[in-house]
DNA sequence: CACGTTCTGAAGCGATCGCTTCAGAAGGCG
DNA sequence: CGCCTTCTGAAGCGATCGCTTCAGAACGTG
């Protein structure tokens, strides 16, 4: 990343800031933006909150960084789920996708974009608009790949695309809370499995 | 309900107690635990910070007593949908129940259970445990229900009444994300039927 | 009416909120 | 080396956080 125009001259930064970035994303992941104070994420980040202010701007645009990074690293599985040849892979893809991401033991549990800002005071409101679009946006990419399937014939003609994207993404939403409270995702792909047991094949 | 024991003398309170809980309930439904300050509430409750703490403790028994009201009111149609006589009308009433209420144009759209405390700081972990617990229990009582329909021959007797309950349930919590994004009721009732159209018949 | 009890408005508690400022330390460059 | 730019630790900004205190108002009761 380039978070600042990187001048020639000058003291350089004392830290690593992809990596200060990605503990940031930690702390918002768990405790969700309202919940993570400035003092949390600039402990965890190992810098002072001069700093952080002067790389990242304020504590809204770290989190729009710390989405970013969410979309690089842990939700980095949906586009190669979307690659998938079959829109019965793609689904399936993207639910085993959700579920190793929003139950690994050394992250935290749950979805960013869902539990980052679901409800806030007025305070996060421009961050919940935030992760509002960023979850139409999921489930837009999910409704254009089923419609490039139904176009292909890999779906049934009278398939509707976006009724199967949303009933996809309802279970992703669903699968992140169940994770953010703790089910054992074993049980979790058992349900995924059965949920695509009937899919409308051509 | 009865907050305080209500002694025989004394000056009377000034408010109704449970419309004062109501209005709490809305906002905490709305801005999440975290999110709803005391200025906040109290200013919808319409009381002082001290008739608040005098009536109902302090912010944490506020919202279980918020919660409490929550079951009775806008989550009154579980018990009404556990009642029904088949294991798919349950689901169905489930599913229709969810959406109703979780986007009145009334009132804040998603659901307290979910929302209301998904992802928090320190302050929050106890709520979000609270939370955590309400969901399980809900969970448990569907799962329930369907291990009533295996026995008595109304879901086939190989049915895992506990994947088909946390398939309910994870729909449930899907649909509440998406009532929260804003997503339009009939289109989320149009796949709540689909999503049950390969209801396992006995 | 006077008493006794309870409720309430207002003021304020220490702590923390997000954020800013600033002097000085730390490096690259001429 | 000395200059100049940038970064950083610390202190502190006003505002708000959840919560408490208290004097006085408001009522039922004897």
């Amino acid at each position: 990343m380039e978070t600042t125009p990187r001048r020639t001259t000058g003291r350089p930064r004392g830290f690593d800031a992809d990596e200060a970035l990605d503990r940031a994303l930690l702390v918002f992941w768990e405790q969700g933006y309202e919940g993570a104070s400035l003092a949390n994420l600039t402990q965890a980040m190992g810098i002072s909150t001069a700093s952080m202010y002067a790389t990242f701007g304020n504590k809204e645009q770290l989190f729009r960084k710390a989405l970013e990074r969410y979309d690089e690293g842990p939700s980095a599985y949906v586009p190669v789920a979307l690659a998938e040849p079959t829109a019965l892979g793609v689904a399936a893809a993207l639910l085993a996708g959700t579920i190793r991401t929003t139950t690994r033991p050394d992250q935290p549990h749950g979805c960013l974009g869902v539990q980052g800002a679901l409800a806030t005071g007025d305070a996060g409101r421009e961050v919940r608009a935030l992760l509002v679009d960023w979850r139409k946006n999921g489930f837009a990419r999910i409704r254009e790949r089923f419609q490039r399937a139904v176009d292909e014939g890999d779906l049934p003609a009278d398939t509707d695309p976006a009724l199967l994207a949303r009933y996809v993404a309802v279970l992703q939403q669903g699968l992140a809370v169940e994770a953010a409270s703790g089910v054992d995702p074993a049980e979790l792909q058992e349900l995924a499995d059965a949920a695509l047991r009937n899919w409308p094949l051509p």
